[in-house]
DNA sequence: GCCTGGATTATC
DNA sequence: ATAATCCAGGCA
């Protein structure tokens, strides 16, 4: 398949209230999308969900404090934040008003402008390196501007994976729970810790 | 104000 | 295995 231009991608942006639905429900359907930011676009292979204050993993869990009340709006917009004083981590703000619900990009496969190394958007903090994604974009509104997501790529039936996030084993309970989405055997997919297909 | 510890990655 | 690097959130 030919890949398309980012003229192509932005005429199927995705509206605010494709992502205004259950986390879950978001994070599993945005595989095979493109994540474009400027001219640059990567294919979403894996994403976790963050489902809100009662989720121990979730950055919601402390209510919407200055950081987070980003989460608390909304659904269809990004949210930003630096991660261990070093790597921006990509977010998409989900569900209604007063959710606090999102979903990290965890990992891209290129598209267009990222070259062809599988590798160059794996894991979180490479996706917003890849993109040339930061804080600057933190609470930038998906549905105006060069920063969107829409539908690129079919996902093979029966290819996404569902299993444990990554990183939050401080969560009790909650760090078992299976909120990790991924396209299966993808090369761009940051772990390979196999659960359950769907 | 001070202290603790990360939704990670590159390198030792 | 561990440094890098900084700021949010909690507590005094």
């Amino acid at each position: 398949m030919i890949s398309p231009t980012i003229a192509e991608l932005r005429a199927g942006r995705l509206p605010a209230a494709w992502f205004q639905r259950d986390v879950r429900v978001v994070a599993r359907a945005l595989l095979g999308c493109a994540l474009v930011h400027g001219r640059r676009a990567g294919v979403i292979v894996e994403t976790e969900a963050y489902r809100g204050p009662e989720d121990l993993a979730s950055h919601a869990r402390f209510g919407p404090t200055k950081r987070a009340a980003v989460m608390f709006g909304r659904g269809g917009v990004a949210y930003v934040y630096l991660c261990y004083g070093v790597h921006e981590m990509f977010n998409i703000v989900t569900g209604t008003e007063g959710g606090g619900e999102a979903v990290l990009i965890r990992a891209v496969a290129p598209l267009v402008g990222l070259g062809e190394d599988p590798k160059v958007g794996r894991g979180p903090g490479k996706v917003t390196r890849a993109l040339a994604l930061s804080r600057a974009q933190d609470r930038r509104d998906l549905a105006t501007g060069g920063l969107f997501v829409a539908p690129a790529v079919r996902v093979p039936r029966g290819a996404i994976a569902v299993g444990p996030r990554v990183g939050v084993a401080f969560a009790g309970a909650w760090a078992a729970a299976p909120l990790r989405f991924w396209w299966r055997d993808h090369p761009s997919v940051s772990a390979t810790r196999a659960v359950k297909p769907t």
